[in-house]
DNA sequence: AGGGCCATGTAATAGGTTACATGATTGC
DNA sequence: GCAATCATGTAACCTATTACATGGCCCT
């Protein structure tokens, strides 16, 4: 269950309540794990009850008082534990890729549409993770603090996502191009 | 649910039994959707009683028989309706990136190991789908015949998993160098 | 004799999504 | 007045994983 582990994580980065956490999900975290609010407060309320979170209840003026988690020690061991136990390599899951080979039974036209909307969405993200290492890592002010062993991974990670929608975006491209090619040798099926 | 996408889809490109379905989702279209057999049998199970499958019942000799589903009418035209629905550009759940932000945290030379094996892995997966592409598209045999465009698709598909691997192999090696950088700065911690 | 492949399934549990529910404050 | 943001949660349902279970054939 790496959800607890990204939980974890995150709370280490920075405490937090479970709407923050939810927020951080959406953003940053979230470029490569995705949980709901639900989700997210059903394994708060899990990890508080086996002891690994600490909660703290800030009262606040004009909004909602709010729970702040904290990792306690055995939310730390339980981290550690994980961090040296191999996982499996993940396997894609990629609904898309599932449509393409589909529309060879039904019309691949089809998909350039589809194609293209994701294909913006992915070069819409692309922008927002370059803004990101602009701003965070290697733009004037970053530049000017020497980087922390946490902010070296943080850009590794986040250049992983980089590459990984451009990698994307090539591809789609690529599909595309070989749909375009299937439409005009075959003007009308 | 794209489960039941993804063994139409199956189903359309060659009939087979549930085993069968299983030893494809760990290949070919297993490179994109993963599934078990236990999730395979309940998922024929239930297509079939919604009339989206065909059974036949195939007896053997030296093996036990099998039940070989084929896709029925309101299959085809469920899946032709999830074809021209729009689908969410998926996000990434990528374990390996949340060990690597939470190794500031704990030991990052650890996870030396651990990305190495990944990288082997993937390297596998790339060894293994140029292999399929020689086999089945860019070699002298399949050359040899023009392709339709069931065989247009499954190849762009392919060359996706391709790209994905070689992005993720350069992105690992990227993560390498990070870390022995950091390890390089501060021998011991 | 033991292991692996073919072939099917059940049961229990864990994980994740969708819908519903509440209620105050801030800004347009 | 309406929508958005902050903040928390419950309930129902669907999906996926893990463990267990059976049994014959083929090969070494």
């Amino acid at each position: 269950m790496a959800l607890e582990h990204a939980i974890l994580v995150s709370l280490l980065e920075k405490p937090g309540s479970g709407y923050e956490l939810a927020r951080r999900f959406e953003r940053s975290i979230g470029y490569f794990w995705t949980a709901t609010h639900q989700q997210i407060y059903r394994v708060l309320k899990r990890m508080e009850t086996a002891g690994m979170l600490a909660v703290r209840e800030v009262p606040q003026q004009g909004r909602p008082d709010k729970k702040e988690y904290s990792v306690a020690g055995p939310g730390r061991a339980a981290l550690s534990q994980w961090l040296h136990e191999p996982i499996e390599p993940e396997s894609l899951r990629h609904d898309l890729a599932v449509k393409i080979r589909g529309a060879a039974f039904d019309d691949p036209a089809a998909l350039i549409d589809e194609v293209e909307r994701h294909r913006q969405v992915h070069s819409d993200r692309l922008a927002h993770y370059l803004a990101g290492e602009l701003r965070d890592f290697t733009g004037p002010e970053a530049a000017a603090a020497p980087p922390d062993a946490g902010q070296e991974l943080q850009h590794v990670v986040l250049r992983g996502g980089i590459a990984y929608e451009r990698m994307t975006i090539a591809w789609l491209d690529d599909v595309l191009v070989t749909v375009h090619r299937l439409g005009a040798s075959r003007p009308r099926t």
